[in-house]
DNA sequence: ATCTTTGTACGAAGATATTCGTAGAGTGAG
DNA sequence: CTCACTCTACGAATATCTTCGTACAAAGAT
Protein backbone atom coordinates (compact mmCIF):
# COMPACT_ATOMS: atom_id res chain seq x y z
CA UNK A 1 0.00 0.00 0.00
CA UNK A 2 1.60 3.34 -1.42
CA UNK A 3 0.49 6.28 0.92
CA UNK A 4 3.07 8.77 -0.11
CA UNK A 5 0.88 12.06 -1.11
CA UNK A 6 2.33 14.05 -4.19
CA UNK A 7 3.13 17.79 -3.62
CA UNK A 8 -0.62 18.79 -5.25
CA UNK A 9 -1.82 16.35 -3.19
CA UNK A 10 -0.62 17.58 -0.04
CA UNK A 11 -2.01 20.72 -0.55
CA UNK A 12 -5.67 19.18 -0.82
CA UNK A 13 -5.27 17.15 2.08
CA UNK A 14 -4.39 20.17 4.36
CA UNK A 15 -7.42 21.71 3.29
CA UNK A 16 -9.22 18.38 4.06
CA UNK A 17 -7.63 18.03 7.58
CA UNK A 18 -8.70 21.86 8.45
CA UNK A 19 -12.13 21.33 6.85
CA UNK A 20 -12.94 17.72 8.24
CA UNK A 21 -15.18 17.05 5.04
CA UNK A 22 -14.99 18.71 2.08
CA UNK A 23 -16.60 18.96 -1.38
CA UNK A 24 -14.69 19.13 -4.82
CA UNK A 25 -15.70 22.78 -4.75
CA UNK A 26 -14.99 23.69 -1.03
CA UNK A 27 -11.26 22.53 -1.68
CA UNK A 28 -11.12 24.35 -4.62
CA UNK A 29 -12.43 27.71 -3.35
CA UNK A 30 -9.61 27.42 -0.49
CA UNK A 31 -6.82 26.07 -3.13
CA UNK A 32 -7.49 29.18 -5.42
CA UNK A 33 -6.89 31.82 -2.75
CA UNK A 34 -3.20 30.69 -3.11
CA UNK A 35 -2.93 29.30 -6.69
CA UNK A 36 -4.70 29.35 -9.96
CA UNK A 37 -6.05 26.40 -11.28
CA UNK A 38 -9.39 25.16 -13.21
CA UNK A 39 -12.25 23.19 -10.67
CA UNK A 40 -11.94 20.29 -13.23
CA UNK A 41 -8.07 20.07 -12.07
CA UNK A 42 -8.98 20.16 -8.71
CA UNK A 43 -11.56 17.57 -8.88
CA UNK A 44 -9.36 15.31 -11.18
CA UNK A 45 -6.71 15.36 -8.50
CA UNK A 46 -9.77 14.52 -5.66
CA UNK A 47 -10.43 11.40 -7.93
CA UNK A 48 -6.78 10.22 -8.28
CA UNK A 49 -6.51 10.59 -4.29
CA UNK A 50 -9.98 8.67 -4.04
CA UNK A 51 -8.12 6.05 -5.89
CA UNK A 52 -5.21 5.91 -4.12
CA UNK A 53 -7.07 5.74 -1.30
CA UNK A 54 -5.51 8.94 0.36
CA UNK A 55 -9.20 10.34 0.54
CA UNK A 56 -12.74 8.20 0.48
CA UNK A 57 -15.60 10.00 -0.86
CA UNK A 58 -19.52 9.43 -0.41
CA UNK A 59 -20.41 9.62 -3.84
CA UNK A 60 -24.90 8.74 -2.38
CA UNK A 61 -25.45 12.30 -3.03
CA UNK A 62 -25.15 14.41 -6.60
CA UNK A 63 -22.05 15.82 -4.87
CA UNK A 64 -19.42 13.94 -3.87
CA UNK A 65 -18.31 14.36 -0.01
CA UNK A 66 -14.46 13.50 0.66
CA UNK A 67 -12.70 13.01 3.72
CA UNK A 68 -9.22 12.04 4.56
CA UNK A 69 -8.18 8.57 5.05
CA UNK A 70 -3.98 9.23 6.44
CA UNK A 71 -4.36 11.40 9.02
CA UNK A 72 -2.47 14.56 9.05
CA UNK A 73 -0.22 12.70 12.01
CA UNK A 74 0.38 9.82 9.85
CA UNK A 75 1.40 11.97 6.95
CA UNK A 76 3.69 14.37 9.45
CA UNK A 77 5.44 10.74 10.48
CA UNK A 78 5.77 9.97 6.46
CA UNK A 79 7.47 13.41 5.57
CA UNK A 80 9.81 13.06 8.77
CA UNK A 81 11.23 9.80 7.52
CA UNK A 82 11.59 10.75 4.25
CA UNK A 83 13.92 13.92 5.11
CA UNK A 84 15.73 11.76 8.09
CA UNK A 85 16.34 9.14 5.40
CA UNK A 86 17.54 11.75 2.75
CA UNK A 87 19.12 14.69 4.07
CA UNK A 88 19.81 13.92 8.50
CA UNK A 89 21.40 10.65 7.49
CA UNK A 90 18.75 9.46 10.42
CA UNK A 91 19.92 11.67 12.75
CA UNK A 92 16.83 12.73 14.67
CA UNK A 93 18.93 15.17 16.79
CA UNK A 94 20.41 16.66 13.73
CA UNK A 95 16.60 17.51 12.75
CA UNK A 96 15.60 18.55 15.66
CA UNK A 97 18.38 21.22 16.58
CA UNK A 98 18.02 22.32 12.77
CA UNK A 99 14.26 23.25 12.70
CA UNK A 100 14.79 25.00 16.38
CA UNK A 101 17.83 27.07 14.90
CA UNK A 102 16.66 27.80 11.22
CA UNK A 103 13.03 28.40 11.69
CA UNK A 104 13.17 30.20 15.19
CA UNK A 105 10.69 28.65 17.73
CA UNK A 106 8.47 30.92 20.04
CA UNK A 107 9.55 31.00 23.71
CA UNK A 108 5.92 28.99 24.50
CA UNK A 109 7.39 26.36 21.65
CA UNK A 110 10.30 26.13 23.00
CA UNK A 111 8.88 25.39 26.73
CA UNK A 112 6.56 22.65 25.09
CA UNK A 113 9.24 21.17 24.18
CA UNK A 114 11.03 21.34 27.19
CA UNK A 115 7.97 20.07 28.77
CA UNK A 116 7.91 17.15 26.30
CA UNK A 117 11.20 16.03 26.89
CA UNK A 118 11.00 15.67 30.55
CA UNK A 119 9.08 13.16 29.61
CA UNK A 120 12.22 11.41 28.81
CA UNK A 121 13.48 11.32 32.33
CA UNK A 122 16.44 13.23 33.55
CA UNK B 1 17.72 30.35 -8.70
CA UNK B 2 15.46 27.00 -8.19
CA UNK B 3 17.59 24.56 -5.54
CA UNK B 4 15.25 21.89 -5.28
CA UNK B 5 16.82 18.79 -5.74
CA UNK B 6 14.47 15.86 -6.72
CA UNK B 7 13.83 12.41 -4.90
CA UNK B 8 16.96 10.55 -7.38
CA UNK B 9 19.54 13.93 -6.98
CA UNK B 10 19.24 13.91 -3.43
CA UNK B 11 20.17 10.49 -3.19
CA UNK B 12 23.13 11.08 -5.08
CA UNK B 13 23.88 14.50 -3.27
CA UNK B 14 24.16 12.51 0.07
CA UNK B 15 26.97 10.37 -1.42
CA UNK B 16 28.87 13.13 -2.45
CA UNK B 17 28.26 15.28 0.53
CA UNK B 18 29.75 11.94 2.26
CA UNK B 19 32.67 11.45 -0.20
CA UNK B 20 33.18 15.62 -0.44
CA UNK B 21 34.03 14.93 -4.43
CA UNK B 22 33.55 12.22 -6.54
CA UNK B 23 33.35 10.75 -9.77
CA UNK B 24 30.71 9.46 -11.29
CA UNK B 25 31.69 5.60 -11.02
CA UNK B 26 32.27 6.29 -6.94
CA UNK B 27 29.07 7.69 -6.94
CA UNK B 28 27.24 4.89 -9.03
CA UNK B 29 29.10 2.27 -7.16
CA UNK B 30 27.46 3.40 -3.93
CA UNK B 31 24.32 4.05 -5.31
CA UNK B 32 23.83 0.68 -6.51
CA UNK B 33 24.92 -1.17 -3.12
CA UNK B 34 21.45 0.00 -2.16
CA UNK B 35 19.70 -0.05 -5.50
CA UNK B 36 19.76 -1.64 -9.42
CA UNK B 37 20.64 1.38 -12.22
CA UNK B 38 22.45 1.50 -15.23
CA UNK B 39 26.05 3.15 -15.02
CA UNK B 40 24.88 5.67 -18.00
CA UNK B 41 21.74 6.64 -15.54
CA UNK B 42 23.75 8.10 -12.88
CA UNK B 43 25.96 9.95 -15.33
CA UNK B 44 22.57 11.47 -17.19
CA UNK B 45 21.75 12.47 -13.55
CA UNK B 46 24.87 14.25 -12.08
CA UNK B 47 25.23 15.71 -16.02
CA UNK B 48 21.63 17.19 -14.71
CA UNK B 49 22.44 18.11 -11.86
CA UNK B 50 25.34 19.90 -12.91
CA UNK B 51 23.01 21.73 -15.42
CA UNK B 52 21.04 22.64 -12.48
CA UNK B 53 23.89 23.46 -10.46
CA UNK B 54 23.37 21.39 -7.50
CA UNK B 55 27.03 20.49 -8.12
CA UNK B 56 29.99 21.68 -9.70
CA UNK B 57 32.29 19.74 -12.10
CA UNK B 58 35.66 19.43 -13.13
CA UNK B 59 36.31 18.50 -16.62
CA UNK B 60 39.60 18.74 -17.06
CA UNK B 61 40.49 15.02 -16.76
CA UNK B 62 38.85 12.88 -19.01
CA UNK B 63 37.15 11.48 -15.87
CA UNK B 64 35.06 13.99 -14.58
CA UNK B 65 35.19 15.38 -10.90
CA UNK B 66 32.01 16.48 -9.28
CA UNK B 67 31.33 18.66 -5.89
CA UNK B 68 27.87 19.42 -4.09
CA UNK B 69 27.05 23.16 -4.57
CA UNK B 70 24.62 23.17 -1.91
CA UNK B 71 25.29 22.42 1.48
CA UNK B 72 23.66 19.19 3.38
CA UNK B 73 22.72 22.35 5.63
CA UNK B 74 20.96 24.35 3.23
CA UNK B 75 19.35 20.84 1.67
CA UNK B 76 18.10 20.33 5.28
CA UNK B 77 16.90 23.96 5.50
CA UNK B 78 15.23 23.41 2.17
CA UNK B 79 13.53 20.11 3.27
CA UNK B 80 12.49 21.71 6.99
CA UNK B 81 10.67 24.35 5.08
CA UNK B 82 8.78 22.33 2.70
CA UNK B 83 7.26 19.99 5.48
CA UNK B 84 6.44 22.58 7.41
CA UNK B 85 4.61 24.33 5.30
CA UNK B 86 2.71 21.50 3.77
CA UNK B 87 2.14 19.41 6.77
CA UNK B 88 2.94 20.48 10.06
CA UNK B 89 1.33 23.99 9.46
CA UNK B 90 3.90 25.71 10.05
CA UNK B 91 4.48 24.65 13.58
CA UNK B 92 8.16 24.13 14.59
CA UNK B 93 7.00 22.76 17.96
CA UNK B 94 4.57 19.85 16.95
CA UNK B 95 7.50 19.07 14.26
CA UNK B 96 9.91 18.38 17.10
CA UNK B 97 7.73 16.66 19.13
CA UNK B 98 6.75 14.31 16.75
CA UNK B 99 10.43 14.10 15.88
CA UNK B 100 11.05 12.81 19.15
CA UNK B 101 8.08 10.88 19.61
CA UNK B 102 8.10 8.96 16.19
CA UNK B 103 11.72 8.11 16.45
CA UNK B 104 13.06 7.34 19.48
CA UNK B 105 16.31 8.90 19.87
CA UNK B 106 18.80 7.93 22.13
CA UNK B 107 19.59 9.47 25.76
CA UNK B 108 22.53 10.76 24.31
CA UNK B 109 20.66 12.94 21.53
CA UNK B 110 18.00 13.69 23.94
CA UNK B 111 20.75 15.50 26.01
CA UNK B 112 22.32 17.59 22.72
CA UNK B 113 19.19 18.67 22.72
CA UNK B 114 18.33 19.97 25.92
CA UNK B 115 21.80 21.17 26.04
CA UNK B 116 20.87 23.41 22.72
CA UNK B 117 17.60 24.16 24.91
CA UNK B 118 19.24 26.25 27.09
CA UNK B 119 20.58 28.71 24.72
CA UNK B 120 17.58 29.67 24.17
CA UNK B 121 17.43 30.79 28.00
CA UNK B 122 15.05 29.76 30.72
C1' DA C 1 -39.96 22.79 -21.82
C1' DT C 2 -35.71 25.26 -22.24
C1' DC C 3 -31.74 27.62 -20.53
C1' DT C 4 -28.24 28.19 -17.12
C1' DT C 5 -25.58 26.48 -13.52
C1' DT C 6 -23.19 22.93 -11.09
C1' DG C 7 -21.64 18.63 -10.82
C1' DT C 8 -18.89 14.05 -12.30
C1' DA C 9 -16.28 11.22 -15.79
C1' DC C 10 -12.79 10.72 -18.83
C1' DG C 11 -9.21 11.24 -22.26
C1' DA C 12 -5.39 13.46 -23.56
C1' DA C 13 -1.90 17.19 -23.72
C1' DG C 14 2.06 19.17 -21.20
C1' DA C 15 5.57 19.18 -17.83
C1' DT C 16 8.95 16.93 -15.27
C1' DA C 17 11.65 13.04 -13.74
C1' DT C 18 13.86 8.65 -14.65
C1' DT C 19 16.03 5.16 -17.31
C1' DC C 20 18.83 3.37 -20.79
C1' DG C 21 20.88 2.40 -25.55
C1' DT C 22 24.14 3.84 -28.74
C1' DA C 23 27.95 6.53 -30.45
C1' DG C 24 32.44 8.03 -30.22
C1' DA C 25 36.74 9.76 -27.75
C1' DG C 26 40.67 8.59 -24.78
C1' DT C 27 43.74 5.18 -22.49
C1' DG C 28 46.27 1.11 -21.52
C1' DA C 29 47.81 -3.83 -22.54
C1' DG C 30 49.60 -6.88 -25.72
C1' DC D 1 48.53 -0.83 -34.24
C1' DT D 2 44.54 -3.13 -32.41
C1' DC D 3 41.57 -4.85 -28.90
C1' DA D 4 39.31 -4.18 -24.64
C1' DC D 5 37.88 -1.06 -21.37
C1' DT D 6 36.25 3.34 -19.46
C1' DC D 7 34.57 7.55 -20.01
C1' DT D 8 31.23 11.47 -21.72
C1' DA D 9 27.45 13.08 -24.77
C1' DC D 10 23.10 12.76 -26.35
C1' DG D 11 18.58 11.31 -27.92
C1' DA D 12 14.77 8.94 -26.91
C1' DA D 13 11.52 5.76 -24.42
C1' DT D 14 9.02 5.44 -19.86
C1' DA D 15 6.93 6.82 -16.04
C1' DT D 16 4.72 9.98 -13.21
C1' DC D 17 2.46 14.26 -12.16
C1' DT D 18 -0.31 18.14 -13.46
C1' DT D 19 -3.58 20.57 -16.10
C1' DC D 20 -7.51 21.17 -18.76
C1' DG D 21 -11.10 20.52 -22.55
C1' DT D 22 -15.18 18.17 -23.66
C1' DA D 23 -19.18 15.38 -22.78
C1' DC D 24 -23.03 14.57 -20.37
C1' DA D 25 -26.33 14.16 -16.21
C1' DA D 26 -28.95 16.55 -12.59
C1' DA D 27 -31.28 20.56 -10.54
C1' DG D 28 -33.14 25.19 -10.43
C1' DA D 29 -35.05 29.33 -12.63
C1' DT D 30 -38.02 31.48 -15.99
Amino acid sequence: MELKPTESELEILQIIWEKGQCTVRDVHEELTRTKDAGYTTTLKLMQIMADKGLVERDTNAKTHLYKAVISREQAQGTALDKILDTVFKGSTADLVIQALGQHRASSDEIDAIREYLKGFGG
